[in-house]
DNA sequence: AATGAATACAACCGCCTACTA
DNA sequence: TTAGTAGGCGGTTGTATTCAT
């Protein structure tokens, strides 16, 4: 199956918007909203095509749409955005009202990738192979300990109580958990040195539970128990964000 | 002041998916 | 079931602006 051009008629404008179309386009869509793009250009008396339209409107007119520069707390939601959700633009600026994707993406590629050029994972090290294996040996051994109830309270009933309610999507955690830090701390302390002490499953709900020290953190990120290469380089910044609250030693 | 490099961001391109006839 | 279309998405490009020399 062939795909028809979006621009099939010869002699629609490209490039920048003037002034005199974008009132064009608000006033049409304001009347008559904007149910079908492709006819919207015609109706509305622009030589535009429908796709262009739509991108003018969606990216840059709308009135829901939030201008001026990003707050720093908006940069960090981001960036912990991006670590959960990857490239998908559309559905982080789900998450930030009055933001587009492609002003997300823009800014990503601009600003915040930078930003974290500090912070390498440590990927090939064999600490962190070995590390990784042994916590699956440790979580798959049929006589792992299981989390008690005093545990669980410590857990949901100090500063990480936000993170840890299982019935929460882990996006939504982290939405909560990243109003409370400040990224452009952390980043800069994590390596490959701090690990957590011991790990154990809870059965019964898929719980992960990190200890370190005299602190316990409960991650309701794994639906099975293995723990995979990805898994723990989001384990890790995650144990790392936690740390930020819980006042461990310094690296 | 001139100019080349770097940056910012609006807009486009092409692919994918959902929907419909 | 299949072909065609519209809308949505992410990658990329083009151009205006800012910065550095």
């Amino acid at each position: 199956m062939v795909r028809a051009p979006c621009c099939e008629k010869m002699g629609l404008k490209k490039g920048p918007w003037a002034p005199e179309e974008d009132q064009i386009l608000i006033s049409y869509i304001q009347k008559n909203g904007h149910g079908n793009w492709r006819a919207l250009p015609k109706q509305a008396g622009l030589l535009r095509c429908g796709k262009s339209c739509r991108l003018r409107w969606m990216n840059y007119l709308s009135p829901d749409i939030k201008r001026g520069n990003f707050t720093k707390e908006e940069e960090d939601n981001i960036i912990h955005l991006h670590e959960i959700l990857g490239n998908r633009w559309s559905a982080i600026a789900e998450k930030l009202s009055g933001r587009t994707d492609n002003e997300i993406k823009n800014i990503w590629h601009t600003h915040l990738k930078k930003r974290l050029k500090s912070y390498q994972p440590p990927q090939n090290s064999k600490r962190r192979s070995k590390k990784i294996n042994e916590i699956n040996n440790f979580v798959h051994a049929p006589n792992s300990p299981q989390i008690s109830s005093s545990e669980m309270s410590v857990v949901t009933s100090d500063s990480l109580s936000s993170i840890v309610f299982p019935s929460m999507q882990i996006e939504d955690q982290i939405l909560i958990k990243q109003k409370e830090i400040d990224s452009s701390e952390y980043f800069s302390k994590i390596d490959e040195s701090f690990w957590a002490e011991e790990l154990a499953t809870d059965n019964n709900s898929n719980f992960v539970t990190i200890m370190a020290g005299e602190e316990f953190q409960s991650l309701d990120m794994f639906n099975s128990t293995t723990i995979l290469e990805d898994d723990m380089d989001f384990l890790f910044k995650f144990f790392i964000k936690a740390e930020d609250l819980t006042e461990l030693p310094e690296l």
